[in-house]
RNA sequence: GCAGGGUUAGUGAAGCGGUCAAACACAACAGACUGUAAAUCUGUCGGCUUAUGCCUUCGUAGGUUCGAAUCCUACACCCUGCA
């Protein structure tokens, strides 16, 4: 498969630094980014979902930000075929594609080349595992071609650290405020507020919780997410771990050269 | 000083003579995941070890009972009503 074009892939946990070392990758290999996220596709959710600042989108061109509005649906099904365009897209460019992302579904969508029935077809609330067999043979058919899978892995207490340091800069950054401003447009049922870093801030504006107590049950759920990030990256044997970002240049070097 | 309430596993909190290694919640640990995925769901959670098994736990020390986290006594610490 010549043709297929190369993409690099960068997954991890929240707050791991992903963003930081694909922008530096881009720099580099003069790529273009893609957020692989299912929160930060929506509009004014900034502060809260750690966006990509407005700098780093200036200097580097980032696909599928800011795609929809927060009282808007969105699903995999429709993040992959995006995805796919701004592959084509950015290699028809001769920019390299850098796919990045905590959202386990959402890059495997990709790189496992899933396949949707229509929509509506199944109702599979309960996470019945009547898709084991099928979801088996995609993991043994193994990834698209032609991709670099690269994982950044911290040491727990480290990374537990770096969660709370990036929610209290959140916090000065007026993350509240943020909240505040979305849920007085579109009302707490929007399915984005069902996001970590803001559904907490309920019990706040209520006034049944302070301040510190909303930023400690943030804190704690986004351990819980991370766990469950590593819990799902960890099937993937062909991820390449990584506990030092700067080993990726060479990775990424000899993959552009093979 | 007198009267009353409390002290339960990592935390909070049930239990108030047997079916209690002790509900439940949270945390912790592990896992699942194909159109909500920063979502949703599952398992383990005193120790040994994996057994319809044993051992050690319910502030401390004794006691009553065939049998106590549960009743009694003393002590320690904490909160409250009267001084």
């Amino acid at each position: 498969m010549a043709s297929s074009p190369k993409v690099v892939v960068i997954v991890g946990e929240t707050a791991s630094g992903k963003s930081a070392l694909a922008l530096e990758m881009a720099r580099k290999f003069d790529g273009e980014i893609i957020c692989a996220d299912s929160r930060t596709i929506y509009k004014t959710m900034d502060v809260g979902t750690a966006k990509p600042s407005k700098i780093a989108q200036k200097q580097i061109k980032h696909h599928l930000l800011d795609i929809c509005s927060p009282d808007e649906k969105f699903s995999v099904a429709k993040f992959k075929a995006l995805a796919l365009k701004a592959i084509e897209d950015i290699s028809s460019g001769n920019k390299l594609a850098i796919l990045v992302g905590g959202t386990g579904l959402y890059v495997d969508a990709v790189l496992f080349d899933y396949q949707f029935s229509p929509a509506g077809a199944r109702k599979n609330l309960q996470n019945i595992r009547h898709l084991k067999y099928q979801e088996l043979k995609a993991y043994t058919k193994g990834s698209i071609p032609n991709t670099l899978v690269i994982g950044l892995q911290l040491p727990k207490d480290e990374l537990e650290q770096r969660i709370i340091n990036r929610t209290r800069l959140m916090f000065e950054n007026g993350l509240s405020k943020e909240v505040k401003r979305i849920v007085d447009k579109y009302g707490w049922q929007s399915p984005a507020l069902n996001t970590i870093g803001y559904k907490e801030f309920q019990n706040y504006f209520a006034g049944s919780k302070s301040l510190d107590e909303t930023r400690e049950l943030i804190n704690r759920n986004t351990f819980l997410y991370a766990k469950r990030q590593r819990t799902w990256f960890k099937r993937n044997k062909s991820i390449q771990w990584l506990d030092d970002p700067s080993r990726a240049v060479d990775l990424v070097t000899t993959f552009l050269n093979t």
